[in-house]
DNA sequence: TGTATCGGTTCATTATTCGAACCATTGGTT
DNA sequence: AACCAATGGTTCGAATAATGAACCGATACA
């Protein structure tokens, strides 16, 4: 690994739930030396993406990504235009949408919308984490993954976020040829409880699978009727959000068939 | 300077209006070898820093920057805190209200706010680059910056927007006094003809400034009554800000008079 | 056909990174 | 007060990784 990805590689431990690190604590958590870990991330500090902070002098994640993000984004208009395509998707079903990218073997949330057409939804927030094994999104997005990275995901320790969440590798190995078929995913309870999960994935130009958008409801609120309504403007607007990022659906993936009938829980 | 930083640096020349560069640009760009420049490169698109894009092979931003922007927003919600103020202090004032934040040499726009009162208003984007020398931002910057930052600011040839730019450094220089005893800066045409602009810098924890927070007003509308509103709304908020920030003026930074007296345009 | 780009690759040389050990300081415990 | 175990930060010879001139194949243009 060279020195600029080891400097790289320093800045994902930084989460929502550990949004400052101390120099001995990231020196730990990356296996590097205490001395590298200083020299690399004084690097970070002098380009502005990361900031000490207080008397433990304690690193966070600086204000360089501000502007970095925003001329990504002027660049390439990924969160507004999904975030177009999310806001239809909720008004016609009613629930909650959100797409989310893939980022090393996890997915972040890129942005989400909130139906407000009933007093309970499902929530979701910016870059949170959400697993390939045990999310509808992720599932989604493995079964149109390179097999070497399918397993790469499989042979780590699989959480079990719920009594409802598969862990076992082959299990889960064993849905994927059906969400190939259907070009859809869906978890029941995977990854929180009561949540129904529906997921489609996002492809890029060379069409790679680099995402997926997805409608989450409770469960108690699911009925055949909406189930049908989810998966059809869901697969609508997953292969729009597709094309307007200028990406290409694979030549194996399925058409949407004018009125899909349900699709049966991947996960129990 | 580290392996990581010339990596780090690279990012530097994406911009608004270069947002796709091929890899012998950047070669020559940075002054680095092709050989070292496509190796980078390579670490940082492992990482979804950049991605390389069509038949050219050009690098632009990647996704990455959204997931970490959005965690630091998360962490150190400036930019919510900033719009905040800005909401107001545009509502007060009529006009266009901004902040930007120093980066490297330069600033860049963090956020901004329109007031809707007028046919026409000073236009803003995100991560717009502001100069420090012809700006008024960039001179509330400098006035509240260490000697040696404003030397080597104002040593590098300092480039003419409109006829109204001062490019004399020693002029400059001479600004800077009046500026530290106001605790604000002001722009007549120095960037943009036609626009007058009132800026205040904001400090950190360390008391060191980071950036500024301004109003632009074309200069047709200007009078002294607004004048005399932009300067205290301003002067107010931009100290909100930097306390909310979690930050502190310098103990030199001038209090608000209950009513200031108009300031004399520092450029004409 | 010749030339000038481009992105990408190679490999011996060289400069940089590495890391064990070391400070100085802080905060808690005995 | 003495001690211990942390912390952030620093040093310097040894080990490693970065470097860059030259090269490749492809493409585009005249």
């Amino acid at each position: 690994m060279g020195t600029a990805s080891k400097a790289l590689s320093l800045l994902n431990y930084f989460s929502r739930a550990q949004s400052q690190i101390g120099l001995s604590d990231l020196a730990r958590l990356s296996g590097m030396n205490k001395a590298t870990v200083y020299r690399l991330m004084g690097e970070l500090a002098d380009h502005g993406f990361v900031e000490q902070v207080g008397a433990g002098r304690e690193y966070r994640l600086g204000p360089a990504f501000l502007r970095l993000a925003a001329l990504r984004e002027k660049a390439v208009p990924m969160r507004e235009l999904a975030l177009a395509e999310l806001t239809k998707l909720s008004e016609l079903t009613g629930e909650t949408s959100h797409m989310s990218l893939l980022n090393g073997e996890v997915l972040s949330n890129l942005t989400y919308s909130y139906a407000h057409k009933h007093g309970t939804m499902v929530m979701m927030e910016d870059a949170e984490v959400l697993e390939l094994h045990s999310t509808g999104s992720g599932l989604a997005v493995l079964a149109f993954s390179p097999p070497s990275f399918v397993d790469a995901v499989l042979n780590k320790p699989l959480i079990a976020r719920t009594p409802e969440t598969v862990t076992d590798p082959d299990a889960i190995r064993a849905l994927l040829p059906k969400i190939r078929k259907r070009g859809m995913a869906s978890s029941l309870g995977g990854y929180e409880q009561d949540v129904y999960s529906h997921a489609v994935p996002i492809f890029d130009a060379g069409s790679h699978c680099i995402g997926a958008m997805a409608v989450a409801a409770p469960v108690s609120r699911m009925t055949d009727e909406l189930r049908t309504t989810i998966q059809t403007e869901l697969a609508h607007a997953a292969r729009r959000t597709t094309r307007v990022l200028g990406g290409f659906p694979p030549d194996s993936f399925p058409e949407i068939k004018p009125t899909d009938s349900p699709v049966e829980s991947e996960l129990t």
